[in-house]
DNA sequence: ATATTATATCATCATATGCTAATACGATGA
DNA sequence: TCATCGTATTAGCATATGATGATATAATAT
């Protein structure tokens, strides 16, 4: 049984979506937006372990996120498209506005701890919660 | 010990992204991008269950994705800000150009099944795999 | 007030996700 | 060829995630 294509597409876009929705992604796409780099400058600039920096860079570019490059030993990788670093400005636009909301978005998950004052550190407005939800958790 | 500013806004942004990286939530925000509609009629365009829609509705909402407003005994929804659907539309044209590699990001997850059939409904050319991973898991 | 309809919440469960440690692979220089 | 450095892969584990069924709550109509 044949999904339709619409659903089809919306799996591919959630994907992308996903391959961005991960803090140690959005660091390693975040250094690369500044330039090419091999993945050990990838692992100084984000402190991830190699391994998981080599991971991540496995299904950035699987996700046709970044490319990669043979450079001597090296491997360099980049950003693939300008799109890319647009999705990244566009979010930042975007929470610039609504970054509390995102951070109360813990139905389906409460994080592993960006406690309340890493919040109030981005400088991020608290206002009192208007659905009630979440805060007792 | 608090986070940065940098990594505390990684974690936002992520969330964010996160938001929009389930084909369920998508459908949803398919679904608002012709306009307000209320649960029930979102649980008819989607065919999900009216649990399932309600539960990521919340996390929608708390992530400022969608705004919610009651209308009698309905509470209709609609998308919080243009940029979303600019989101939406930015991941839209890199897909139609990377959507095979999108498909073949399977390192951190072989999805539940959108089985090789459903992508190639969807028309993107299938090269053999360059990389040779994720084949035989 | 009570029944009915619309929406939200909860407990539970199977699966996805991301990390680490160990190790393999690949390119280069001695 | 061998040693070494840079990168990739794997197994295993703890946790996050999303679905469902049961049920609670909210708003309206009778």
């Amino acid at each position: 049984m044949l999904l339709t294509i619409d659903q089809s597409s919306l799996a591919v876009k959630a994907r992308l979506f996903r391959g961005l929705g991960d803090p140690s992604r959005l660091s390693i796409l975040e250094a690369l937006r500044s330039g090419p780099r091999t993945v050990g400058e990838i692992v100084k600039e984000t402190s991830l372990s190699q391994p998981n920096v080599s991971n991540h860079l496995s299904c950035l570019r699987d996700c046709g996120l970044v490319t990669a490059e043979q450079k001597g030993r090296y491997v360099q990788y980049q950003l693939s498209d300008d799109r890319v670093g647009e999705l990244l400005k566009l979010a930042e636009s975007l929470l610039a506005d609504v970054a509390r909301g995102v951070y109360e978005c813990t139905r389906y998950a409460l994080p592993t701890h960006p406690s309340k004052e890493s919040v109030a550190n981005v400088a991020i407005e608290i206002r009192p919660n208007p659905g009630g939800r979440n805060e007792t958790n």
